[in-house]
DNA sequence: CATCATGTTATAAT
DNA sequence: CATTATAACATGAT
């Protein structure tokens, strides 16, 4: 499940294990998720070292380890982070198990569309030194908003918001509940918004990452009631404002959930 | 058994 | 070359 706020709860997890030595490691290293990582240079590396920092940008995490080690994490479709109390014995799907004196820090992943990777340096993985705005910070302007819509105007709004270079950590629900919350359909051109909608979605972006964020991303609390969220998996799920049957409609290979009778072009 | 899943990417087709 | 569609990945839930 994990989007810009589930990621930012899951990186918090391993907190727990902050300036604690990493006595021993649990790696299960032929699976899908080390596709792209030096399992061996891991192995070999962060045992000893300590958890010093831990950030995270739209749906990647980052963590640092005293010695210059760098472990970027993404959760993919169903990646966790968790601390266990000690001891602690790797379950089915856990990929990646650091263990200190008090607390296992896991990464499990049944679905394994995640990925670890590994660096080794004084300074972060080069593509952390490169990143795009994320869509609460101050550099997310309404210029932006306009620019980015403009150059893909014949990109379905839907599938514009799921692209992690424009809106990184926005997800298939924060997608949706963007739209909903816009009154807009998800198959909607983004060249099709005038100054003022574009000015509109420019602030309720921010708010669903805000709101998204201070309840999912601090103690995993649903959203408010009267978002779409959690009308969107239900059965008979119905439109929380209007009350009229949710539609489930490919756009672009991704599912989006909408109301036909509130969202409406224009 | 068939379908679907809060994600990304390689490859093919346009 | 840029955009778009499709398949693939591996597993579990319904």
């Amino acid at each position: 499940m994990p989007e810009l706020a589930e990621v930012f709860y899951y990186a918090k997890q391993w907190d727990a294990g902050k300036d604690k030595r990493i006595t021993a490691l649990d790696i299960r290293s032929k699976t899908r998720v080390f596709r792209a990582c030096d399992t061996t240079a891991l192995t070999e590396g962060l045992p000893g070292a300590q958890l010093r920092s831990t950030r995270t940008h739209g749906k990647q995490m980052l963590f640092e380890f005293s010695k210059g080690q760098w472990l970027t994490i993404h959760l993919g479709m169903t990646g966790e982070l968790a601390a266990k109390p000690q001891p602690y014995e790797p379950a089915k799907h856990d990929h990646l198990v650091l263990h200190t004196r008090t607390h296992a820090l896991v990464f499990t992943d049944p679905r394994q569309f995640g990925s670890v990777l590994y660096h080794q340096g004084k300074t972060p993985p080069p593509a952390w030194l490169t990143l795009p705005p994320q869509p609460m910070d101050e550099g997310f302007t309404v210029p932006r908003l306009r620019e980015i819509l403009q150059r893909h105007a014949r990109t379905p709004l839907k599938a514009l918001l799921l692209d992690q270079r424009w809106f990184p950590g926005i997800g298939n629900w924060m997608a949706d509940e963007i739209l909903w919350q816009m009154k807009l359909p998800p198959h909607i051109l983004g060249g099709a918004l005038d100054e003022k909608a574009v000015r509109a979605l420019h602030r309720t972006i921010k708010k669903v990452c805000r709101v998204a964020l201070e309840t999912v991303g601090v103690d995993w609390d649903d959203p408010p009631l009267n978002w779409l969220f959690r009308y969107r998996w239900e059965d008979g799920h119905c439109c929380p404002r209007c009350e009229a049957e949710l539609v489930r409609e490919s756009v672009r290979g991704r599912t989006a959930c909408w109301c036909p009778v509130c969202q409406r072009p224009r």
